[in-house]
DNA sequence: TCATGTGAAGACATTCACAGCA
DNA sequence: TGCTGTGAATGTCTTCACATGA
């Protein structure tokens, strides 16, 4: 069975609003109220859940504590997974404190940057190192994912170092459009296209 | 004739591409090449420029210039759209500076905070003002298109002002699914799931 | 010959419709 | 009755394959 990349997008989602109804102690959930705050149909969040195996009952819906897990076992890695954060700007400020412990599977290990004020320093709780030692640091804390958020004109060379030194997956904020082997994983969040695409559909109602 | 939501990503992203040969002086384009740079295939490129009515040559493929002039006229408004910042922290500070001044037909033309250091002050080149005066800054400013870079607990409040106050289109940088009236066109960059995502498919590979 | 433009086929994603269950 | 799970139908997007043109 595969599943895209909606389907994971979707179940994270899902995750998300889950853990949101379980601190209020919400206990089950139909595939109806779901998919009303998800914004999409009962069958999807159906077909989805179906996705990964796990099941509902016809009288209750679905337990949230354990589709929450199910979902974790599904797109989580066994073992924590850690991230890089290249940029330490104000992006990448913003990525830490939006992110740093809010997912026991994911855990912000590196940042990088190339200004020497910053380097050595404690960032948000994140020891931001030197460009230089990029494959060091990578390879000694295990990293397989970066989030990216240097300047234009530095992404196309840092992404190739961040290879080099074994990255798996890059999460891309800068505002080009990155020419990378094929079996690196990359998703990009141009914001500036976002912000154009926004526009455009805005005007059209 | 119908156009998606994919249609317009990878018609912004060729003008971004685009662009950047402009300044190199490439004077015309294929759309094999093109294709190879947006990560996409040739047909789908001609598929996309037909869609806007552009047409290439056989033999000299597409023009760069007249071709990025078919995607403006397209995609952007005919008079500058007025953009606005909720969010004076890490996030908004970086796509203001990600953005300014980057496309004539867009204007980032206020920020809104409710810290008091930060209101009337002057944030990047762009005002910033408190909350309480968004409906009466953006209606004089006839602002159309919101970006949300509030913390997750906000978000959804914050929302419902800016729709108060007119806006049309919400680009939300927030950690939560908003619930907003259909009218209303949201696009989520959640960072959370983004880097939850990357994570899962940097293991696929 | 090598490109574009495009009908038609194929792949993929979503929705319909209903069986089966408690 | 009102839900889940799921084949089948539908809808959307992408790729194939080729007519056409310089």
């Amino acid at each position: 069975m595969k599943i895209s990349e909606k389907n994971i997008e979707r179940l994270l989602l899902y995750r998300r609003i889950l853990c949101g109804l379980r601190s209020e102690n919400v206990e089950n959930i139909y595939s109806h109220q779901l998919a009303r705050i998800a914004d999409t149909t009962p069958e999807q969040v159906r077909r989805d859940i179906m996705s990964i195996g796990y099941s509902g009952s016809s009288v209750k819906g679905y337990n949230i504590i354990r589709l929450i897990e199910s979902i974790g076992e599904f797109t989580d890695a066994r073992e924590t997974q850690r991230v890089t954060i290249v940029g330490a700007g104000n992006l990448g400020r913003a990525l830490i404190d939006y992110f740093q412990g809010r997912r026991r599977k994911l855990f912000i290990a590196a940042i990088f940057d190339n200004d020497p004020q910053k380097i050595d320093r404690v960032i948000h709780g994140v020891r931001c190192y030197s460009v230089e030692q990029m494959k060091e640091v990578i390879q000694k804390n295990n990293i397989d994912v970066a989030i990216l958020c240097v300047p234009a004109a530095a992404a196309q060379q840092v992404a190739e170092l961040l290879i080099e030194a074994g990255i798996k997956g890059i999460l891309n904020y800068a505002p080009v459009k990155l020419s990378l082997p094929s079996h690196i994983y990359v998703e990009n969040r141009d914001m500036l296209l976002a912000v154009e695409k926004v526009a455009f559909f805005s005007r059209q109602h």
